[in-house]
RNA sequence: GGGAUCGUAGCUCAGUCGGUAGAGCAACGGACUUUUAAUCCGUAGGUCCUGGGUUCGAGCCCCAGCGAUCCCA
């Protein structure tokens, strides 16, 4: 390096020097986005093969290192030096990952390089590789991608690495990384930069791979008892099976003014009418709502229909669906939440609504004079405005935050409940429940409503006092006809994915469990 | 929609009373063939979110805006 080229480096920056190395790995001949690699091992699987490096004295004998434990206290090179004259040997690898550390001690350079099942150090020294593939490792930058082809072994301090016989250039970074072991901390950075996040911030990707896991868990359970997934429209002429706002949209051809659904709900039943006796549908719904930890205006949602259930049945089949989940990504039925802690085993606890809204309040829920007195000491508006809806403003209010859970909520009151059949004792009170861990409402299920002289009449009953914004009632004639070509009697269910990741990997935000939460345009985008 | 807090180097953050813009990491140059966030010596790097205002002078004070986070509705 001669003095005039250190000054033109000098205030380069650190992508200037990265475009520079950048050429000079084309000037090697090396493509400096590389190429297919074959026949590379997950890093993972690299690990598990520490056992087959072994230290062979010169009289050839065999010996087995000490354990990584025994390591901690005992540095290899002592133990090596008490067993007498001899060498390591192990397996020979192949891996490719990412630069996430490096540390340049002249000849020698240890790199820790990471695929997404782990990561694992390098040693790389300038005798081993050859002075044609030296040059090339003098432009190597963190970020970048690399393939390595060496042996494996300890280093003399017992670190399991890969003894680097050559360093094959997979693909260049530009950007430089965030600071090592700190990270992306700004928020609305590491959302609009996902990817910068994933690959460098601390159990990010692990927190979306499990989030993965746990979506394959819930189909799975699901097919394991018969149940069939099935792809409903996503644009419906009536935004009907849930109480939202949705967003609006329009079909050119047609001429037809359409809406993104907000729930899964009436084309599920229509499919059990047509006699697909167990279905589900996982899929994204659409709420043109507010933003917030708990929020976000897509998001997933699982219903589940089972003919010739009820919600009993549908109580059984979330713990079914949650307990599985749990096992599937390694976790234990007591989950951390945040500074307080969640316990997941089976049954959870099941309370009337009623029961609650009594414990919560101190007040008769019966008694609708002294829940209207209530409701306005709290601040509510309750003019003109159906006991009921006033009694769920209270419970929303009330209860529902004081609940830790998880706790199965049942027996609604059934003007709020306008698609859930009502009990045969008490037409006053719907067969529903709901699931709710820590005040967020996890779970909804209903014994289904598969009468359609009164699901018509629930349709065209608006409550007094309610917005049709608020109103599950939406009349749908098509809906009401279909049911009238007989449903079977029916449970079904709703979870609400997003929320059940962020309880199982204690995410007290959904966008933390969102790959790509919705969030306002940048500027000049 | 309201309130609080925040926005400074590629990243993480300091910045006192209003008086020349700081550190660590990353980068660049150098030393080092068994390091563990390696170490050591040296160098460079700034639209202090934007726009106004007050002031001799503003990263700091005032106003407006943009964006974020949390709380409330």
């Amino acid at each position: 390096m001669t003095e005039e080229n250190s000054n033109e480096q000098q205030g380069e920056s650190p992508e200037e020097a990265r475009r520079r190395k950048l050429e000079k790995i084309t000037s090697l001949g090396h493509d400096p986005w590389g190429h297919r690699f074959d026949d590379r091992s997950l890093i993972g699987d690299i690990r598990a093969r520490a056992g087959e490096v072994k230290y062979i004295l010169e009289d050839g004998t065999e010996l087995d290192l000490p354990t990584e434990d025994e390591l901690e206290t005992t540095p290899l090179k002592q133990w090596a030096a008490e067993k007498g004259k001899g060498k390591l040997n192990g397996p020979q690898v192949r891996a490719a990952g990412r630069i996430v550390l490096h540390r340049d001690k002249g000849k020698l350079q240890f790199i820790d390089i990471e695929d997404w099942t782990g990561k694992i150090q390098l040693f790389v020294g300038q005798k081993q590789v050859g002075e044609e593939n030296w040059e090339l490792i003098q432009c190597l930058d963190l970020g970048d991608l690399i393939g390595i082809d060496g042996m494996l072994r300890r280093t003399q301090t017992g670190e399991l690495s890969i003894f680097a016989d050559k360093i094959h250039f997979l693909t260049k970074t530009l950007d430089p990384p965030p600071a090592k072991h700190v990270g992306l901390t700004d928020p609305e950075v590491r959302q609009r930069k996902r990817y910068v996040d994933l690959a460098w911030n601390e159990g990010v990707r692990d927190r979306f791979l499990d989030r993965s896991r746990i979506v394959k868990s819930v189909r799975d359970t699901l097919q394991g008892q018969g149940f069939v997934e099935i792809e409903g429209p996503t644009l419906h002429s009536i935004a009907g099976g849930a109480a939202a706002r949705p967003f609006n949209t329009h079909h050119n051809a047609l001429d037809m003014e359409l809406y993104m659904r907000i729930a899964l709900e009436l084309h599920l039943k229509r499919l059990m009418v047509g006699g697909m006796e167990r279905v589900f549908e996982l899929g994204r719904v659409y709420r043109n709502e507010g933003i917030s930890p708990k929020h976000n205006p897509e998001f997933s949602m699982l219903e589940v229909y089972q003919a010739y259930g009820d919600y009993e049945s549908m109580m059984d089949l979330t713990e079914a669906v949650i307990s599985d989940a749990i096992k599937t990504i390694g976790a234990s039925k007591t989950l951390p939440w945040g500074e307080k802690e969640i316990n997941f085993s089976t049954p959870f606890e099941r309370k009337t609504y009623d029961e609650l809204f009594q414990k919560h309040t101190g007040v008769d829920p019966q008694d609708a004079a002294a829940v209207k007195t209530y409701a306005s000491e709290l601040g509510f508006d309750v003019e003109g405005r159906h006991p009921d809806v006033i009694k769920s403003d209270v419970f929303e209010e009330k209860v529902e935050d004081a609940l830790v859970g998880p706790i199965f909520v049942t027996d609604y009151p059934a003007s709020i409940c306008p698609l859930t059949k009502r009990k045969s004792d008490n037409p006053d009170v719907a067969e529903r429940f709901e699931l709710f861990v820590h005040g967020m409402e996890v779970a909804n299920a209903y014994t289904e409503l598969n009468d359609p002289d009164l699901q018509q009449k629930l349709f065209e009953t608006q409550l007094e006092g309610m917005s049709d914004e608020d109103s599950m009632a939406k009349m749908d004639n098509d809906f009401v006809t279909a049911l009238r070509n007989g449903m079977p009697p029916a449970g079904g269910l709703g979870i609400g994915i997003d929320r059940l990741v962020m309880l199982l990997t204690n995410s007290q935000s959904i966008r933390d469990i969102i790959l790509f939460p919705l969030l306002r345009a940048e500027a000049g985008n």
